[in-house]
DNA sequence: GGGGGCGTTCCAATTTTTGGAATGATAATC
DNA sequence: GATTATCATTCCAAAAATTGGAACGCCCCC
């Protein structure tokens, strides 16, 4: 997947701790095996040695694989250290209050689009996207957001790539998505309307840190029924207000 | 230190992992190479692999690694798949709140033992001791609790090992350290006074897996000044309903 | 404009990881 | 209680990955 110096161990860490999710908590040596599609030997040795750290334990119940201690500090750390979980919270819990619907914070890495914190639409019919939830950068408001302040070569890149369909509105065409993300970024803001998921909208802007680069989007989606052409106007506005916000935390946060 | 077997890159993501702590957010490649004493080169691949998956993340500003979001990630799964952490924190407050002392939660983990959760007391004079801090598991309550129960010639290993002295009332001698463990089994509780800080005591309790496992351990720690002999009394008795009221909580956790 | 610090790249030598096959352990079935 | 599955664990020669010294490039400061 990369071209990186990549260090394959640490490539099949990734593959490991990503299998754990909050549908699936647990995995046997062999099921986990067959996920992965690695010789159980191999597998078996490598459990070992995350065992060995609590980075995983085993279930004495079941003897299935769980996360350890471990994973529990680091991200402790983590949310320590890097101020924008932190600060934005608060402002995500506000702006889901003000609007109803369902708030996300996403980043670019490496080619794809994750949500790093989400704070739920109090509706029972809301967007729901679980907080690691990877999205192609193509399709969906905070997506275009994040693609449309990279690089213009990481750009290219990425419309090389291919844009796969993934709903009935997204954006297939290379020139036709080069011209959107010069329209948001000219706007400052993103709009969708599903490109990823049937009956979805979204809007986005960017949250920019206090070196003027481009983190982090901060999203607002929900069902199409619930929308109408002025409360999107409104909730472009929420949303941009929200992260001016956060920015301007983040300029009191680090140092 | 182990006689697993050992994958070598995954002691060194924990090692690398490790150097982040709460007063110590940001690392420069020279100063971490220097650190863990790994030559640059090797390091720098290194790190380079962490950041293509977002373990580590290089800060804009000055250059310097920090951790990455996917730790996030991992701890909020890890903290939503194991019940012990999600259940004890509100007994832990409660019982902070009765005590005005702080409150540990620890796990054994491969010859230390780990803090994983903590409810500080509201006095400005208090035991403070960081998530994630270690302690070698023959001094403090928590430790001498969780090293009772090991099995025996875990015990032994530890022994054989040396105890050495962390504070005045350190037990040192592998025999009297021996009786020591037998009468916490007996009694289901472990008192300390100055076996790792000058003018700091503790008790703690065992908690049991449902499976009639040791998994944790929940502490009682403060200044000397605050104790008497009654209170201690009275904290082992709460110590030891809140140790109980998490194991049957435990029961109903997972499935 | 040159010295020093820091980050990055390269590649042959070296170390680690690999995984098929054999062996234990445990649960399920007859 | 013997027999058979299923799952976990160990072993070691072959294969693949990591290593790290050395050289290069960049930027800042004197």
């Amino acid at each position: 997947m990369e071209d990186n110096p990549a260090v394959k161990t640490v490539n099949r860490l990734v593959e490991v701790l990503d299998s754990f999710s909050s549908r699936r908590s647990g995995w046997s040596l062999t099921e986990l095996s067959e996920h992965l599609d690695i010789p159980k030997s191999t597998l078996h040795r490598f459990l070992l040695a995350l065992e060995a750290h609590g980075i995983l334990q085993r279930d004495p119940k079941d003897r299935r694989w769980r996360l350890g201690y471990r994973p529990l500090l680091w991200g402790r750390l983590a949310a320590n250290h890097s101020g924008l979980q932190v600060v934005a919270r608060p402002v995500m819990e506000s702006l889901a209050a003000e609007t109803g619907e369902t708030v996300l914070l996403t980043v670019y890495q490496n080619g794809e689009v994750v949500c790093i914190e989400k704070v739920d639409s109090p509706h029972a019919i809301r967007l729901a996207m679980d907080v690691g939830t990877r999205r192609p950068p193509h399709a969906g408001a905070s997506s275009k957001v994040l693609m449309a302040y990279l690089p213009p070569d990481e750009i290219e890149a990425l419309l090389q790539r291919g844009l796969p369909r993934l709903c009935t509105n997204t954006i297939t065409d290379p020139q036709a998505l080069r011209e959107e993300l010069a329209r948001i970024r000219e706007q400052g803001y993103a709009f969708s309307m599903e490109e990823t998921d049937l009956g979805a909208w979204g809007v986005a802007t960017p949250i920019w840190s206090p070196q003027g680069e481009v983190i982090a989007a901060i999203g607002l989606a929900g069902p199409t029924f619930r929308m109408s052409e002025e409360s999107v106007q409104q909730y472009v506005r929420l949303c941009r207000q929200a992260a001016e916000q956060i920015s301007r935390f983040l300029i009191f946060a680090h140092s």
